[in-house]
DNA sequence: TTATTTGGGCTTTTT
DNA sequence: GCCCAAATAA
């Protein structure tokens, strides 16, 4: 057996070699379903399955690899590459290079897109909007169809866009998506209809797809007989990570590339599946094997080579709880005396100042920040550590929320490079039209109607005449465009004419310019990283940089900082140590997430995904009290909240209790003296009144 | 027609 | 506490 294999367990190996036949394994064999619990090594199975296709001689470029982030498609294929090196040297590393089609969902369906374009019927310039752009395509065909002046209120743009985005990833028709999921839209079930209608029209108009369109036009083309035979053809093998977080459109899709199963291997662990929101179903990982006939192989990895046996009991005992599921109990042989901590606190606040000492501590013993990590399951749950660690001087990364492109300034001057690329883009040019000084709604849609008829579009553009009371900022704006639309000066030289053009009016606008021409700057940075221009914009929107940093500015890549994540942006990653923050019901399940008994699976799952981070040591928080929002002046106003109904009585012995702090008789412990809040702010208004 | 102010409704997780 | 739409000022 080759060295490769035998590093792995019995499991591991079947996983790897099961269908595999040596010597020829371009030749696919039958379907696989890959269970693989937290920590089990999932990520090293797939990569060594990878590796053996090509080692045993596959063509890597004919493999399809898709992950759920583009940051795990990176780590696989480097992987894929030192596997084939230790096993047959840098000839096979070499190899691995020739794994082209690793990524995304999205990210894959857009190269195949744009490839197969003109077979489709799509132009191939076609620009990518992001939610917030879809949402204002939204809103703009919702005021163009007179939904706006319903007599009752019409649902948001935002609301219409998931209801949409339901309908079509859970391929799922409109009025059973809405009893389902959006009970209190279902009497506008025809104005939807319209409206959803009317929007599909103005994206095509606009040469636009949305993230939804990706997999939707994917799947429609894979559909059609020509073109299916090409794009299945065109794999071996199509392995899927993260199969517990696909949607029915996704399993579509592969279906459609492989309907016999042959080739496909998809590998998930249906006690993480934490993503229904966005139409992810578990039933897609349950039903996977009947697909087909003869049914798939199933192989289970319960190993777990992460955590200590203590911190995994918890675990599977707040997993045990839950209703359907592959029955799997992961082990480990990794002793440890100590429980996980459930620690009590009195609120947010010794919270914040509990993890801090803990962390300080930590690092005194030699850990690094690197390797602990603070989860929480809402972005805003990690406000008042964020500023208890700018106080203590702690740098951090934050993992999910709020994102850097989300920022004014950045989808400014995204907008801007849109805009060119794709001029029938009418959200970007809006957005970027009304920037000018005296350009309004009135105006930006003139402009655009003018281009819209003209068959040079941004030529009809640079010649219009200027605008009526926007005569001063016009010139420049009519040079940058024209500069930018025959691509005279070059990627990424396009990008600082276009930052350039856009430095004035940011100090125009925004008092904090300077931080935002930071921003600007660093933008440019990731954008010098692209070869094209559709590349940057494509990526940028398919796979954002997910971290934002403390206002300090981004770390260097080489200093040491701490982790704070969403319990979602954390999936597959591990800790040495991990703070949970908020187990409490209203946090852990969150409260807008209570409706129905798969909401609160999904809650218990986010929980046990939370707790399966941890290697060495965990601790649960449990904050007695929250202050509410909303409250003026001094106000204490406050709720009791109750430990998180996953984590019940009777499974409490799986933790050691704390309180903190230590109640100390006769001293005023840090918890007294923090109790009376003062409020210095609105001292300082109430002078005014 | 555009720019700014004010009041009312909602408040998660991400490609 | 944030976003959106209507009202008001320029």
């Amino acid at each position: 057996m080759s060295a490769y294999l035998e590093k792995l367990n019995a499991q591991q190996r079947a996983a790897v070699v099961f269908g595999v036949t040596p010597g020829k394994a371009s030749d696919p064999g039958p379907p696989l379903l890959v269970i693989a619990g937290a920590g089990s090594g999932k990520t090293a199975t797939l990569a060594h399955r990878v590796a053996h296709l090509i080692l045993e001689g596959a063509d890597p470029r004919r493999i399809l690899l898709m992950t759920f982030s583009r940051r795990a498609s990176v780590e696989m294929i480097r992987r894929v590459q030192r596997i084939a090196r230790e096993a047959l040297g840098d000839k096979a590393a070499a190899l691995a290079d020739g794994l082209h089609w690793a990524g995304t969902f999205h990210g894959i369906g857009a190269r195949l897109l744009r490839e197969n374009a003109e077979r489709i019927g799509l132009d191939p310039a076609f620009t990518i909007h992001d939610r917030e752009d879809s949402a204002d395509l939204m809103n703009l065909v919702r005021h163009e169809i007179g939904l706006s002046k319903t007599e009752k209120r019409f649902p948001l743009k935002g609301t219409c866009l998931a209801v949409y985005s339901r309908c079509v990833n859970a391929q799922q028709p409109l009025d059973e998506a809405l009893r389902a999921n959006f009970p209190w839209c279902l009497e506008w079930a025809p104005q939807l209809r319209e409206l959803f209608g009317a929007y599909v029209e103005a994206k095509q108009r606009q040469n636009v797809l949305d993230y939804d369109d990706l997999l939707l036009w994917w799947s429609q083309a894979a559909g059609e007989p020509d073109i299916a035979e090409d794009m299945a053809a065109r794999f071996d093998h199509v392995l899927v990570d993260e199969y517990q977080d696909t949607n029915r459109l996704q399993s579509s899709i592969l279906l459609a590339l492989k309907p016999d199963g042959r080739g496909l291997a998809v590998v998930g662990d249906d006690a993480q599946s934490i993503y229904s929101f966005r139409a992810a179903t578990v039933r897609n990982i349950l039903d996977f094997p009947g697909c087909f006939t003869p049914s798939a192989e199933i192989v289970t990895l319960d190993r777990n080579y992460r955590s200590t046996q203590t911190i995994l009991s918890a675990a599977n005992a707040v997993i045990g709880l839950a209703s359907e599921r592959f029955a799997k109990n992961l082990w480990t042989d990794r002793a440890s005396s100590e429980k996980p901590h459930l620690v009590i606190v009195r609120d947010e606040g010794d919270q914040a100042r509990y993890i801090v000492a803990r962390i300080l501590e930590n690092r005194e013993a030699g850990q690094t920040l690197k390797s602990q990590a603070i989860l929480f399951r809402t972005s805003s749950h990690s406000a008042q550590l964020e500023i208890e660690l700018v106080a203590r001087n702690i740098p951090f990364v934050k993992f999910g929320g709020l994102k850097f492109l989300d920022s004014a300034h950045v989808k400014d001057m995204l907008a801007l490079l849109r805009f060119v690329e794709n001029p029938r883009d009418r959200v970007a040019g809006f957005r970027v039209l009304q920037l000018l000084q005296g350009v309004g709604p009135g105006a930006a849609q003139k402009l655009l109607d003018l281009m819209a008829d003209a068959h040079d579009p941004l030529a009809a553009l640079v010649a219009a005449p200027a605008p009526a009371r926007g005569k001063e900022d016009w010139p420049g704006f009519a040079a940058v465009v024209d500069e930018l639309r025959d691509r005279r000066a070059g990627w990424p030289a396009e990008f600082s004419l276009a930052r350039g053009w856009y430095e004035p009016l940011l100090d125009r606008q925004h008092e904090d310019a300077a931080t935002r021409r930071a921003d600007i700057l660093q933008l440019e940075q990731i954008a010098g990283g692209y070869a094209t221009r559709e590349k940057f914009l494509t990526e940028l929107t398919l796979d954002p940089p997910d971290a934002t940093s403390d206002e300090a500015g981004v770390p260097l890549r080489d200093e040491d900082y701490l982790i704070l994540s969403t319990i979602h942006s954390a999936k597959g990653q591990e800790w040495k140590s991990v703070f949970v923050l908020n187990a409490v019901d209203g946090c852990i399940p969150s409260d807008l997430g209570t409706g129905s008994t798969e909401e609160i699976e999904e809650e218990r799952r986010l929980l046990y995904v939370a707790m399966t981070r941890a290697k060495d040591d965990l601790h649960v928080m449990l904050p007695q009290r929250f202050f509410t929002h909303g409250q003026n002046a001094q106000g204490d106003r406050h709720v009791y909240a109750n430990r998180t109904r996953f984590i019940p009585k009777h499974i409490l012995a799986h933790f050691h209790h704390t309180s903190w702090p230590k109640y100390q008789p006769g001293s005023a412990s840090a918890a007294q003296r923090s109790e009376k809040r003062v409020d210095l702010g609105a001292r300082m208004r109430g002078m005014w009144r």
